[in-house]
RNA sequence: GGGGGGUUAGCUCAGCGGUAGAGCUCCUGCUUUACACGCAGGUGGUCGCAGGUUCGAUCCCUGCACCCCCCA
């Protein structure tokens, strides 16, 4: 047993205890294959940069759960890696770029690719850093990133085979487009927002038709490529236009009029609406029920094609103005204002605009049938239960996946194209088109969506579809911790995925945590609320960092994060600091009894002991349940307010040999390591390097707490009866204390105690008498006494203890507002109450438990009043 | 437009049928030989509003107000 230093810095021993856990190969699973195993991947973080607060919060529940699981005796496994992020990445080398005025197609596609390939080795060294000083007890040895040979060739597997099955095609449709990015994106890549525009009515001149057509858009230059105009074939208002043609303004050209009971509603606008086949995805479906052209005006750049005619190269916003101008002037266009929802590209913000071109789609519906079902069926569950019902309200109206992007960071598309235009889809690279035997072949120049591989994740990390041992013995996971952000990317993309291709759901549990935020705000750079999670742990140690994240880990949507609890933590590992200072201190040279079951112990030891039993039982009860801000304050009230507030007082005259016997000092030794011992092992999984540092100078055996068994209270004794005794002594201290401060008597003034033993519970008092020292020492009393109270003394009842109190020295007004306040107190309780029982259907039709109780609370006010009535004067 | 969540102490949040809890803050005392990142004591809440169900509602139901999120 050695000494701590008398001050707690983190950062002298942090580092050092990552290094000796991963020499001794602690984050690999350990035990046979087939015994239990615990395991889970980690959602990979994107190679954008570095993580902030939100990983190192979803990180930190993760590791609590692996170091729990450790420690109960599971073959740990949790698997590090990172995601390629093809959008976000590239989005991320472009800006650099930018910056020196280069363009990527400057540059090539090749250099810019090595490019992204130097970017990503950087960032997956600064990601893995910080998990590292968080503490994350991650396998490093099998580390993956998601364009790892073997994980790519888990992809072009994956496309091969959904090809061959029929479930990814390939054509030509309206799709969302970012003419920043230049690249297709989901449907899920699109934000919505709210925004303030226009509303403008257009009026087409109708052959035969003197007052024409008005159509309503709030898009007035895809006019430009309008094919038709769409009526409601039942509406009475525009059937005059039934079977006409009009001229589309500017352009010029004859334009069908179309009925079409889809896309017209009958309620809205003028009844006439204008068909852009090209740009606008129902627009699109109208014109293949029609068989109309679609002629594309705005290109994959956001620019006017030549196909504008006089607009052409003209950015996408600048034509809508000269178009509006135009039209105006000719007395067409009329415009109100009008707020509708517009779609933004999710990484660049650029409004999107629908973009008719050739893209592969993956068709969902057959993979999202069984991944609901799975669901349904309890196989797998969503924790908190309320994500079920989102789960299911996406999956059940899901819609095909656009999976192909213009971009060149991911994978590429395994579709190969011969002279003679055959496509060929292989896991393999074709030497020559297996159709006609021609040569070379071309590889699509597009890339998968990122989402198409991270949906492999939980497998492709174990070689999948190789059938490896670590497959064969890791898969399926065990649970999922993410949050609730990507549940549709995500979560719900590897269910299907992972039920299509292994047969197996890839996880039992999926928990999905909230999003951080701090004081209650979004974090944002610009609100400049940022807390940097190295920054922190700098400032507060790592231990403090992990504790106040998950003390903030409830089950809401928004997790508030603020530099006051990470204070608050940091003193709680001071505390515990401390509280093993003078552990070791009073245990240094002297004899430790392990074994406390053959032992007399006091009713201190035994409180004690029961209560950490009861503490082990909750926080192991609570991180079963996720409930991990629950399981952190259990930890927390007990090393606090019982172990240290209380415990360690009650003992310290045993200890220092003022009081008790040899025999009684050796338990309070053994009881006290007992309970710093299981302390610690109970709070690593939440201060991992504190308590793993405490443990070495404890027990000597460095890097093993890691490994120790974690405490579930089931070999210590549950005590009700030295609870009950223990909890009456600090409540009768409570009451001396505060008795003192109503009198305006000093702390150390003596206090003279009466304890009746004809108390409204007399077993109680007649306990009391065995810990007369401790009640003498705790409450600074003079003369104790086992009677009942002279008339002189100030009276009540607490715990159900009748009592009397005696100050000499007292200032008998200063506290007599407390005594007004508290018999008033009562009797307004004691009115409610009695109100309650007089009621016949209460004491009729309540459980006879509650009446019992509601009567048994009466008799204590009655008892309280007529002693604190006694005392007055 | 559809769906989900929230509104509890000054702040940040737990609780969710038997008249309210934590941390931080605040106030008053304390060099009580582990700890002032501490000790002891205390202040502070008609649990958003209005109805309903119930013997009883912060908790369940309905409506309203305000806030947040998701989907279209």
């Amino acid at each position: 047993m050695r000494k701590l230093p008398k001050t707690f810095e983190p950062g002298s021993f942090e580092e050092r205890w990552y290094s000796v856990w991963e020499k001794d190969g602690r984050f690999q699973p350990s035990g046979a294959p087939g015994s239990p195993r615990f395991v889970m991947v980690v959602p990979p973080p994107n190679v954008t940069g570095k993580l902030h607060i939100g990983h190192a919060y979803g990180r930190t529940i993760e590791d609590i759960l692996a170091r729990w699981k450790r420690m109960l005796g599971f073959r740990v496994l949790w698997v590090p890696g990172t995601d390629h992020a093809g959008i976000a990445t590239q989005m991320v080398i472009e800006r650099q770029l930018a910056k020196q005025g280069i363009a990527r197609r400057d540059l090539g596609r090749e250099k810019f690719v090595e490019r992204i390939w130097a970017w990503k080795r950087e960032a997956k060294d600064t990601i893995q850093a910080q998990m590292k000083r968080l503490g994350c007890s991650l396998d490093w040895t099998r580390e993956r990133f998601t364009m790892d040979p073997d994980l790519s060739r888990a992809v072009r597997h994956v496309f091969a085979k959904l090809y061959q099955e029929g479930l990814i095609y390939r054509g030509r449709y309206v799709v969302n487009w970012c003419p920043r990015c230049e690249t297709a994106i989901s449907d899920l890549e699109v934000v919505h927002r709210e925004t303030e525009g226009s509303l403008y009515k257009i009026r087409y001149d109708v052959a035969g038709g003197p007052a024409g057509a008005v159509v309503a858009t709030t898009r007035p230059e895809t006019m430009l490529g309008d094919t038709a105009l769409a009526i409601h074939p039942d509406d009475p208002r525009t059937s005059k236009l039934r079977g006409r043609t009009a001229t589309l303004p500017i352009v010029g050209r004859e334009i069908p009029v179309v009925e079409d009971a889809i896309l017209v509603n009958r309620e809205f606008g003028t009844g006439v609406v204008k068909v852009t086949p090209a740009h606008d995805a129902n627009d699109f479906a109208v014109g293949q029920r029609h068989d109309l052209p679609a002629v594309v005006v705005i290109g994959p750049n956001g620019k006017m094609t030549a196909q504008a005619g006089e607009y052409a190269g003209l950015d996408r916003f600048e034509a809508r103005k000269r178009i509006v101008a135009r039209l105006t002037d000719e007395g067409r266009l009329t415009s109100e204002p009008y707020r509708n929802s517009i779609g933004h590209c999710q990484r660049c913000d650029t409004v999107i605009e629908p973009y008719l071109s050739e893209q592969w789609f993956v068709k969902i519906r057959p993979l999202a049938e069984p991944a609901i079902r799975v669901v349904e069926e309890g196989t797998i569950r969503f924790v908190p239960d309320a994500w079920t019902k989102t789960y299911f309200e996406w999956m059940r109206n899901i819609h095909d996946w656009c999976i192909s992007r213009q971009l060149w960071w991911g994978h590429r598309i395994p579709a190969f194209t011969c002279p003679n235009g055959h496509v060929t889809v292989s896991e393999d690279d074709p030497p020559s088109c297996p159709t006609c035997g021609a040569a070379p072949l071309e590889q699509d120049t597009d890339v998968l969506d990122t989402w198409f591989s991270s949906q492999l994740w939980p497998f492709s990390v174990f070689g999948w579809p190789e059938r490896t041992p670590d497959f064969e013995d890791f898969y399926p996971t065990d649970v999922l911790v993410t949050g609730y952000d990507i549940l549709f990317f995500w979560v719900a993309r590897m269910i299907m995925a992972g039920l299509h291709f292994t047969g197996k759901a890839p996880f039992s549990t999926v928990h999905l945590h909230g999003l951080v935020r701090i004081g209650g705000e979004k974090m944002s750079k610009s609100k400049g609320n940022v807390i940097d999670p190295l920054e922190a742990i700098t400032e507060f140690g790592a231990d403090a960092v992990r504790f106040t994240l998950a003390s903030a880990a409830a089950s809401g949507a928004t997790v508030s994060v603020e530099r006051g609890r990470m204070a608050g933590s940091r003193n709680f590992a001071t505390k515990l600091w401390n509280a093993a200072r003078f552990t070791l201190s009073s245990l240094e040279g002297q004899d430790v009894p392990e074994d406390l079951a053959g032992r007399s112990l006091s009713l201190p030891d035994r409180w004690i002991l029961s209560r950490l039993s009861g503490v082990a039982r909750d926080v192991n009860r609570q991180l079963s349940e996720f409930r991990f801000d629950e399981a952190a304050a259990s930890i927390y009230a007990f090393v606090w307010h019982e172990l240290c507030d209380a415990y360690v007082e009650m003992v310290k005259p045993v200890l220092s040999g003022r009081e008790g016997t040899e025999d009684e000092r050796g338990s309070a030794r053994g009881v006290l390591s007992r309970c710093l011992l299981d302390s610690l092992a109970l709070l690593h999984p939440f201060m991992p390097f504190l308590t793993e540092e405490i443990w070495d100078k404890a027990t000597g055996r460095p890097g093993t707490l890691i490994v120790a068994p974690y405490p579930t209270g089931e070999t210590l004794r549950n005590d009700p009866e030295a609870e009950r005794v223990i909890e009456a002594v600090r409540a009768l201290v409570t009451r001396v204390r505060n008795y003192r401060g109503e009198r305006g008597a000093s702390p150390t003034e003596p206090v003279e105690l009466w304890i009746a033993f004809d108390s409204p519970d007399p077993d109680l008092a007649a306990s009391l008498p065995a810990v007369a020292p401790l009640l003498r020492h705790l409450g600074r009393i003079s003369e104790l006494r086992f009677e009942a109270p002279p008339g002189a003394a100030f009276r009540d009842v607490v715990s159900k203890l009748s009592l009397g109190l005696r100050v000499r020295e007292t200032d008998a007004d200063s506290g007599s507002g407390r005594l007004e306040k508290a018999l008033a107190e009562i009797e307004q309780e004691y009115d409610g109450l009695s109100a309650k029982m007089r009621n016949p259907s209460f004491v009729d039709k309540a459980p006879p438990a509650v009446v019992e109780k509601t009567r048994r609370r009466l008799l204590e006010l009655e008892e309280r009043r007529a002693a604190l009535s006694a005392g007055r004067s």
